[in-house]
DNA sequence: GCCGACTACTACGTTATGTCGTTGACAACA
DNA sequence: TGTTGTCAACGACATAACGTAGTAGTCGGC
């Protein structure tokens, strides 16, 4: 009935979820921020899936088990930003791309935070 | 026979093989230099797919195609990373995690880059 | 004109992910 | 204490992406 989402798409919107929570949630907590409109069942497959990834840990909480995210969003994208630059044969002419295609804004971010990194070494 | 690459392990090593090449080659070049263990037909199964997604152009070379990407290794870990970027909700967060975990050298290469592009303001 | 090599299309196997049905257990209430 | 309804855990099915190969058709050389 429900429009397939594509893949990948509902581990995120969980994990999005869990992250804008900040406590462990239970499956029926986290079908209930989603809208409610899939099935308990589809969250709970998604939230034990998550955690057998390593992603998640999970504790009793009443008959339950309530979820609770084991890596922040951050983590989890510089890990993946990452993973990409170390698949690469020049990090250094990805890295100076990427940054070529950031927004002004947020080179001169990049520019303090390294400025200020350098007068504590 | 053989071991079953990872997902989009091939694929990778296919679009590795174009990079390194810098024309375009044929089915059987690029078997050849993925170390002509394959089938003819897999690669050529794993070309036609990267290029009806648009990473690669095909143009007639005798009897056969001859692909040639039409994106450079940078360009897609940079759409990658920048994909990775898009989907969080603090960038300025992941921005600082993510030079945080660089190594020294290539901050310092990120930093002679900013401050390159600054006096070109 | 025949034979071998080489190519394109199609097909099959596997895996990850989206989605749900069924069963079993616990609680509230008569 | 038996009944009934709610909810969670497991397992199952669907689909899409990818790895891998078989088969048939076509072109060139002898």
């Amino acid at each position: 009935m429900n429009e397939r989402r594509a893949d990948g798409e509902l581990e995120a919107e969980v994990l999005g979820v869990l992250w804008g929570a900040g406590s462990a949630l239970t499956p029926s907590e986290v079908n209930e921020r989603l809208g409610g409109e899939l099935a308990y069942t589809t969250v709970m497959t998604v939230l034990s899936r998550l955690w057998s990834k390593g992603l998640l840990e999970r504790t009793r909480h009443g008959r339950a088990y309530a979820y609770c995210a084991l890596v922040s969003e951050s983590d989890l994208a510089t890990r993946r930003m990452n993973e990409t630059l170390a698949s690469v044969t020049n990090r250094d002419e990805v890295l100076a791309r990427f940054v070529g295609s950031l927004p002004r804004r947020e080179v001169s971010a990049l520019r303090r935070l390294l400025d200020g990194n350098e007068k504590g070494r």
